[in-house]
DNA sequence: AGCACGCCGACT
DNA sequence: GTCGGCGTGCTC
């Protein structure tokens, strides 16, 4: 009897064990873990994959495993296919697929149990005092209510998530004897909630939408929900939830970015009055296998998470759900690269249950799917009432290109300064100015170790990589020709800001990006401040356009979209016209029609005007036929060869040897292009190149990988780092 | 990945 | 004569 054993290393192969002496056959289940000898004097943790007859290993070489780690599988069989199918479609180690879909503890040995937490309880006097409790000990009362809301008690830990500094209430409580300490168990993780949510009346599209996907809970039925921002498409999930929830089934919901979407959790939280298995960035990691194992075990019948939620097992699957489904967020970009909405679909086909891919600006890759009629696909509208439509206006900036805002954008600052509404403004740089410049001599402020000039960041006049964090004191005189004459080039949300405060000084601008929000709850501050109408002036990245809601913007402002018209990435359009229509969304509400006005150097760009005359679907049509004629997914498929190493030439020279090898092992079927150094070539002191393979068929794709990955390894030597990306997101 | 083995230069 | 550099190979 051999032991199939997937360990977390780098190799694309399992490990042939043999039972560890004198242990029960039956414990022996795939999925369990097993601690394993391995190489000289190490021991690792692996899974347990299959049991086979034989193995192709001599059986002197074969080792005894140590000693069995659970009871139970900790990955069911439909998870553990579902991993292995991935580490296949991905060319990616099963082992390190396994350890980047279980929770860092599990990957530890830690044991799989779920474990009762501190809480607190009402107490039988409690219970009687809560009526006659003193109106003013307003805090005294919210936790009684909660607690009398929650019979069988309520954990420390959610306690203090729904009320601040809440340890001296409850020892006040204690010692009046109204509460007492109590174990809570799991099932009682419920979140507090002060009132549940009814279900909101749904409009025509909406029942539709909600009635074709509960007719269709039993069987494998993938949806394209299309809404724009404002089309209720968060309650058609809900009632689509409830419905999930009535069969005694799990749902699972995954969004892009959990920091960013409280209110959506919030929804969730106060609709169902449910153990909820949320996985967000504060959690510990014990509080994820907690969570983990909560949903594994079907005791939170909804788990909501990001990316790596996709992999959590569920007792009962009834639904899938991926939130805002162009987001790339949903591709992993190191390691083992997946993309959980494609697992999302796989796994709902393996579960025979719905899917819902949502976005008010689909993926042409999901579009082109619902063309091919592979998915439903399900429009809401706007609401009656609710239609804002932003008007654009395209500014061409080539008549005053010294000037970083344009006279339109300033007069139409200047109207809503007046009327007393706020203006959001983006710009897609950081820092103050993103290049230091001499005069004299051209030379320009770069740094070691990557192919990228430095940003110059004014509050402490250092010069700074955005793509190694290397930082510097700036330079005073030229250090090629010694001249003092350095001048600062482009634009930067600090120099904007500064720019703004001189133009418009009566105006409280506030500036928003990764630096002006560093702090652990700086965002949250900022965007207090907006919501209380203390801001007019709103400069910030892109990360200004995701999930937030300013009700009291009606301009928004691009400062430069030429970068998203004109970029090697082939999918730089399509991110472009996302982030307007995100952009968009943002300015205006009923009452007041918003205004975007969009600065480039080329006004007359295709695209861009098609998507600001006939909105988002009629360009995703025109660039998905743009992406046929150039070949490009979704009417082929790519997988890209990235190799970097510290010596320039290495790259290049492997990726030319990898592309010989294959062009020997491949008919006319798939295409090789580069290999060809990567954008930026030199990147924190790495040389990166790539080489872009692309073919019609993917089985044609998946069988060239097959035999090319095993030759790659003795290809690369030990100098040049490799990885494999299929269906990749960016080509930079 | 991690750890061994192995084969060449500057030290007691 | 040895300590240690990192180039190469293997791990069931």
């Amino acid at each position: 009897m051999i032991l199939q054993i997937a360990i977390p290393k780098p190799v694309y192969t399992h490990f042939d064990y043999l039972p560890p002496p004198g242990i029960e056959m039956s414990r022996l289940q795939p999925g369990i873990r097993l601690r394993v000898p391995f190489g000289k004097n190490q021991s690792d943790i692996g899974i347990l994959l299959a049991i086979a007859e034989n193995s192709a290993i001599a059986s002197h070489k074969l080792k005894f495993a140590e000693v069995i780690l659970d009871n139970t599988p900790i990955l069911p069989p439909d998870i553990l296919q579902l991993l292995q199918w991935a580490s296949d479609y991905y060319h990616h180690p099963i082992g390190e697929v396994i350890s980047t879909a279980l929770p860092t503890l599990l990957n530890q040995g830690h044991p799989a149990i779920i474990q009762t937490m501190q809480g607190w309880k009402l107490t039988a006097s409690g219970q009687e005092q809560l009526a006659s409790l003193a109106k003013t000990a307003h805090r005294q009362q919210a936790v009684l209510q909660l607690l009398q809301e929650h019979p069988h008690g309520l954990s420390h830990v959610t306690l203090s998530n729904s009320l601040s500094n809440i340890v001296p209430v409850l020892r006040t409580l204690e010692k009046k004897n109204w509460i007492t300490p109590h174990l809570v168990e799991p099932t009682h993780l419920v979140k507090a909630v002060q009132s549940i949510s009814l279900p909101l009346p749904l409009n025509a599209a909406q029942t539709q939408a909600v009635n074709r996907v509960c007719q269709h809970l039993n069987r494998f039925y993938p949806c394209l929900l299309d809404g724009v921002t404002g089309s209720g498409k968060t309650e058609v999930y809900l009632q689509i939830i409830q419905q999930v929830l009535n069969q005694n089934r799990q749902a699972l919901v995954l969004i892009p970015e959990i920091n960013l979407t409280p209110q959506m959790v919030n929804r969730f939280q106060q609709r169902f009055s449910v153990p909820l298995a949320i996985f967000h960035s504060k959690l510990t990691p014990h509080e994820r296998l907690q969570a983990w194992l909560l949903a594994k075990e079907g005791i939170a019948p909804i788990v909501i998470g990001t990316r790596s939620a996709v992999w959590t097992p569920l007792a009962r699957p009834g639904l899938f759900i991926v939130d805002e489904e162009h987001d790339p967020a949903y591709k992993q970009q190191d390691g083992f690269r997946y993309s959980a909405r494609d697992m999302a679909v796989v796994r709902a086909q393996r579960a025979q249950v719905p899917i819902l891919l949502g976005s008010a600006t689909p993926s042409l890759d999901s579009l082109y799917n619902a063309q091919q009629q592979r998915y439903q696909h399900l429009i809401l509208p706007e609401r009656a009432g609710t239609a804002v439509h932003p008007r654009f206006q395209v500014v061409d900036m080539r008549p005053q290109s010294r000037q970083s805002l344009s006279w339109q954008l300033v007069q139409a600052i200047t109207l809503r300064l007046a009327k007393q509404q706020q203006v959001l403004l983006f710009i897609n740089r950081r820092g103050y100015a993103p290049t230091l410049m001499c005069y004299h001599c051209g030379w320009v402020a770069y740094c070691q170790h990557c192919d990228a000039p430095l940003t110059y960041h004014q509050t402490n006049q250092n010069l700074c990589c955005h793509y190694c964090g290397a930082t510097r004191l700036r330079d005073t005189r030229c250090p090629d020709c010694h001249q003092e004459q350095l001048f600062l080039l482009g634009q930067g949300t600090q120099r904007i800001e500064e720019q703004l405060q001189q133009q418009f000084s009566q105006a409280r601008i506030l500036r928003i990006d990764s630096d002006s929000t560093r702090g652990k709850n700086a965002m949250h501050t900022l965007l207090e401040h907006i919501h209380g109408g203390e801001v007019d002036i709103l400069v910030g990245t892109q990360m200004l356009a995701k999930g937030h809601h300013f009700p009291k913007v009606t301009l928004v402002g691009v400062i430069n979209i030429d970068s998203g018209l004109y970029n090697a990435d082939f999918r730089a359009p399509e991110r472009m016209a996302q982030l307007l229509v995100q952009v968009a969304g943002r300015a205006g509400r009923a009452e007041e029609p918003g205004e975007v006005i969009i600065q480039t150097y080329h006004p007359d760009h295709p695209l861009l005007n098609c998507l600001i005359r006939e909105g988002y679907p009629a360009f995703a049509q025109v660039a998905l036929q743009e992406r046929q004629l150039a070949q490009f997914p979704p009417y082929t498929r790519l997988a890209l060869l990235r190799a970097e190493a510290n010596q320039v030439e290495l790259p290049l020279q492997f990726l030319q040897a990898a592309k010989e090898q294959a062009l020997q092992l491949t008919a006319q079927e798939v295409q090789l292009w580069g290999p060809v150094p990567a954008p930026m070539a030199r990147r924190a002191g790495w040389y990166r190149a790539q080489l872009l393979l692309q073919s019609t068929q993917r089985e044609v794709l998946h069988r060239l990988l097959s035999q090319w990955l095993p030759c790659l390894a003795s290809l690369a030597g030990r100098k040049v780092r490799w990885s494999l990306d299929i269906d990749p997101q960016e080509l930079l």
